[in-house]
RNA sequence: CGGGGUGUGGUGUAACGGCUAACAUUCCUGUUUUGGGAACAGGCGACUCCGGGUUCGAAUCCCGGCACCCCGACCA
């Protein structure tokens, strides 16, 4: 489904801020119809932000399998047998659990994580060191009950995160697939959009392993402060930034700069925390039994598109990156005069006929500067615009969200220029 | 979890303890208009978050609860 048109979209732009948000992100993506509050920390997906949600979990999914990974889908409903070897189902080690009850009383829990899920099940699959390495990820919704959810959809209590989660003989082979990990991350990120503001960012490996890496975007409105080696293009984050640290990255003092910045992506070695408790053994060549070698990667596609938001926005709306814009052209009629209808609705059957993805605003009495400020509110890449004007002057006019003047074109030449972006 | 703040039509706001809770916007009807949220006229829409209390009288004051926002702590 490539096309919409906006007489059809049931979500309007409000021209008022809702008044219980302070965050930028939220601020724009509820006005412009993207998503819903639901209740503080979690957030509905509409027409629009579902769009862009998929466009960003493709992206991922491609440089995820491009790395090997293998996509799944596991449970959300958690049994307490699955957590216990690793303590975790403790309210006293891990306090962000939601937890119910079966009818028959048992247990259950809303998962969190998915590491020491996967591990058990990777159980009935690795055997050999034949078997490995194996890389498995997913899309999933991971339920925490955060004590306070902030910033609008950049830290919320149900969120999909895709984790990826690898399996390796031994550390040497964990090393370099987590190098590649580090590549493909940077290649979303700059596919994203934001590749220019984030920066691979060491940082505290909590309880699994000494260091972490964490993928940070420069914005005023992160929670973390980083500082940044701009011609390195690394950064150490302010939690493990110390003169050992420092030196450890070949970095100096001198040439690092503070920024707030809000993580994207974070990937950890978790060693063989997770095999080890649950029995995740493998028998190498010679006929002994080895823990698997265990790292974590995850990205959660919402609060990118918060984060690309907050960063890549102005004071009239949202600016989409092409690669996740929830459609790359807008199509205005603006006006009732002769065929102007009647042309766009030619221009926008043509568009689809050509793959390209359109939003048709093709509602009647609905003025042209409320047409303009929706436009620019919603963000779309290019505004293509038929009324009386543009007709007279021989074609359509089209304007990227990105600047201020447009030009007249006709069909072909419209064309080129959609396609040759 | 500590601290601070706020709850009024769908949305954003106003209202000294005192008339039928006001205005804007959204929405509906109609007329007009059509390149930057245009104009006019009419209309729908509210147990003022919930429960108690004070008072002749409560949106307004008091107590309790709930919700939301912000700062901090936390973020495996």
């Amino acid at each position: 489904m490539g096309d919409m048109k906006q007489s059809q979209l049931f979500t309007k732009t409000k021209k008022e801020s809702p008044a219980d948000e302070v965050s930028l992100n939220a601020e724009l993506l509820i006005k412009a119809g993207f998503i819903n509050k639901e209740m503080a920390g979690v957030y509905s997906y509409l027409p629009l932000g579902l769009r862009v949600i998929n466009k960003i979990e493709n992206i991922i999914r491609e440089e995820m399998n491009a790395i090997g990974g293998q996509e799944v889908t596991l449970a959300s409903l958690q049994e307490k047998a699955t957590w216990e070897p690793t303590d975790q189902w403790d309210d006293k080690n891990v306090d962000i659990w939601f937890k119910t009850k079966l009818k028959n009383d048992t247990e259950v829990g809303l998962a969190w994580s998915h590491e020491a899920v996967l591990t058990k099940l990777m159980k009935e699959f690795i055997s050999s060191y034949r078997d490995l390495p194996k890389y498995v990820y997913q899309f999933q919704t991971k339920f925490r009950n955060e004590t306070r959810a902030k910033s609008g959809i950049m830290r919320t209590r149900e969120f999909v995160m895709k984790d990826l989660y690898s399996f390796c003989k031994d550390e040497e082979e964990h090393n370099k697939f987590y190098e590649k990990a580090k590549e493909a991350y940077k290649t979303i990120f700059k596919r994203a959009g934001i590749g220019h503001l984030t920066y691979l960012t060491s940082a505290s490996g909590g309880v699994f392993a000494k260091f972490s890496h964490e993928f940070q975007t420069i914005t005023s409105t992160g929670e973390d402060t980083i500082y940044v080696d701009e011609n390195k293009g690394i950064a150490i984050n302010k939690e493990v930034y110390n003169d050992e640290v420092i030196e450890s990255l070949g970095l100096s003092k001198e040439t690092l700069v503070e920024n707030r910045s809000a993580e994207v992506g974070n990937i950890f070695t978790l060693n063989t925390r997770f095999s080890d408790a649950l029995e995740l053994v493998y028998q190498t060549e010679s006929g002994d039994r080895k823990s698997v070698f265990m790292g974590s990667y995850g990205i959660g596609p919402a609060r990118l598109m918060g984060t690309v938001v907050e960063v890549l926005s102005d004071s009239k709306g949202i600016i989409w990156p092409e690669s996740i814009a929830p459609f790359k052209v807008h199509l205005l009629a603006l006006g009732e005069d002769g065929n102007v209808h009647e042309e766009a609705d030619k221009l926008y059957n043509n568009l689809i006929a050509q793959g390209v993805e359109v939003l048709f605003d093709d509602r009647h009495d609905v003025n042209a500067g409320e047409k303009f400020a929706d436009a620019d509110l919603i963000g779309v890449p290019y505004r293509v615009v038929v009324s009386k004007r543009s007709l007279a002057d021989g074609g359509y006019e089209i304007k990227k969200r990105t600047e201020e003047g447009g030009k007249i074109v006709n069909t072909d030449q419209l064309l080129i220029e959609l396609k040759n972006v």
